[in-house]
RNA sequence: GUGGCUGUAGCUCAGCUGGUUAGAGCAUCAGAUUGUGGUUCUGAGGGUCGUGGGUUCGAGUCCCAUUAGCCACCCCA
């Protein structure tokens, strides 16, 4: 018996068939990046802290996984000064894992500022780290697949974007809704209804609507402090009926006296403009109540939703107009959207989308009878590989039958057998292990027996 | 940080109101088959029943504590 051996919580091993699924996934997502002018960008797991804190809220802050300091880290400290874990955290640690992929490119962007095209648009695959409590669909080391864009304020920026969350899920056979909204609006219904410091608040309790009902959102709004004739000047708003444009005209009732209300309505007209134009397969839905929690976004908001799997968000976005401002460069608009690939996987898992190519594995795989055999294989061996045939020889002359079951259980679709006979006539036997025939060949013919049958299937 | 559920073989689980040697399927290994896998048949190995304490003549089973995992809340991809 083993000792018992575990990896933390929320953290997962990933096996060759998990990762062929999970690359198909993310090469579907590099592609249509690629196909709209994206660039890869990597940046470094960890970052100081000084980067990440209060970039996410308060929740955000706490769920960061934070960084020991190496060597003696209580030198310096001054332990009867510490009055508290919180006190104590700043000495001892100063970096932390990321906890997204937007925070550290916008510091990506301020500090080469000099080197790259503007606007510029990069993508990043990563992983990110939250010190969440785990949960189905919740882990504490997942994946995100960001595409940004900054420097430019054009809406045809969302609009694209939008138009790749189309083509991706398009492409893996997700069925999907993409909810709309923007923050300016938001803000001007806070401000319209009096209330306009309280936009955290009033966006974190409407983002509930279609999970806790009106009422729950009512008494949450009223336990965050919102005055009751707050709560019901927003009772109309939260029951806005008809299609996006009717949306629009009755919004503008309401926070139409209100300058970045006005704002905001004129930028999702202009993005449903766009998007009305941009041949689209997925349904499209102007969403008043998605708010979104990171605090950084201003403008146009974004979430994707599959509609036959309930898992939660798989993708999100929104623009944010001054994310390098707070390491010293103002003035910068980003917009951007984040694919959430593990959960991605858990939904095509669910529905049983992933398509039936297997793992990328050997094509051919020689049985070893015995040292001669051994060498008189390697030459082809070596041969095939120039070729580009994915080709194995088995290390040891086991049993046959082992050296079979290996093939078998590997799915190599071909093995080549050479044994006494084989080689007194210069010769191989190739076997098919689909459908069972086998024959012998002369040496020389048995790479192009290989390539029809690898052709073949 | 708050609440609920569950820990039995490598994995998925059964194990009745406490009763003698704790079972099944899958997986592993060996053989049937010394140059032929995936099917079949036969056999074998593998367990301090999460851990610690308690009740009892007797505990996998009941009670308490502890620990780990899962689920929900908060928040989020």
């Amino acid at each position: 018996m083993t000792s018992k051996s575990s990896i933390p919580k929320g953290t997962r091993d990933f096996g060759p068939e998990v990762m062929a699924r999970r690359n198909y996934i993310l090469d579907t997502i590099k592609q249509v990046f690629r196909l709209f002018g994206y660039q890869p960008i990597e940046t470094p797991a960890m970052e100081n802290l000084s980067t990440l804190l209060g970039k996410y809220g308060e929740e955000g802050d706490k769920l960061l996984f934070r960084i020991l300091n190496s060597g003696d880290f209580l030198q310096n400290v001054d332990l009867s000064s510490v009055n508290g874990v919180s006190d104590l955290l700043p000495h001892i640690t100063e970096k932390g894992l990321r906890y997204d992929l937007t925070v550290p490119f916008a510091r990506f962007v301020v500090q080469n500022r000099n080197e790259l095209p503007f606007p510029f648009r990069r993508y990043q695959i990563q992983p990110v780290w939250r010190a969440d409590r785990p949960q189905k669909g919740r882990y504490r080391e997942f994946y995100q697949c960001d595409a940004d864009v900054v420097g430019s304020d054009s809406l045809l920026n969302e609009a694209e974007l939008v138009q790749m969350v189309d083509m991706v899920f398009s492409r893996l056979g997700i069925k999907v809704v993409v909810k709309i909204n923007n923050r300016k609006i938001l803000a001007g219904l806070a401000a319209a209804i009096g209330q306009p410091e309280r936009l955290t608040d009033i966006t974190m309790a409407i983002d509930k609507l279609d999970k806790i009902g009106i009422e729950k959102v009512n008494e949450e709004l009223a336990e965050r402090g919102l005055p009751e004739q707050a709560i019901q000047a927003l009772q109309p708003v939260l029951f806005t009926k008809g299609d996006a444009y009717a949306k629009l005209e009755s919004l503008k009732k309401i926070i139409g006296h209100i300058e970045e209300g006005t704002k905001g309505i004129e930028e999702m007209t202009i993005l449903l403009k766009y998007l009305a134009n941009s041949k689209l397969s997925l349904q499209l839905e102007f969403d008043l109540t998605l708010a979104r929690g990171l605090n950084y976004y201003t403008g146009a908001i974004f979430e994707v939703k599959a509609l036959d799997a309930a898992i939660g968000s798989i993708c999100g976005g929104g623009r944010y107009d001054n994310l390098t401002g707070v390491f010293g460069m103002p003035g910068m608009s980003g917009v951007g959207i984040s694919f959430g690939a593990d959960r991605i996987y858990d939904v095509m898992n669910e529905l049983e989308l992933f398509p039936a190519t297997s793992a990328d594995t050997t094509h051919v795989l020689f049985l070893n009878f015995g040292p001669d055999e051994e060498q008189y294989c390697l030459p082809k061996v070596s041969q095939l590989r120039q070729l580009g045939v994915n080709t194995e020889i088995y290390p040891s002359a086991e049993k046959l039958k082992k050296q079979m079951r290996y093939a078998d259980q590997k799915n190599i679709p071909l093995v080549v057998m050479a044994g006494e006979s084989e080689m007194a006539g210069n010769s191989f036997t190739l076997k098919d292990m689909k459908q069972g025939g086998q024959q012998t060949l002369p040496s020389a013919s048995l790479a192009k027996a290989i390539h029809e049958l690898l052709q073949a299937k």
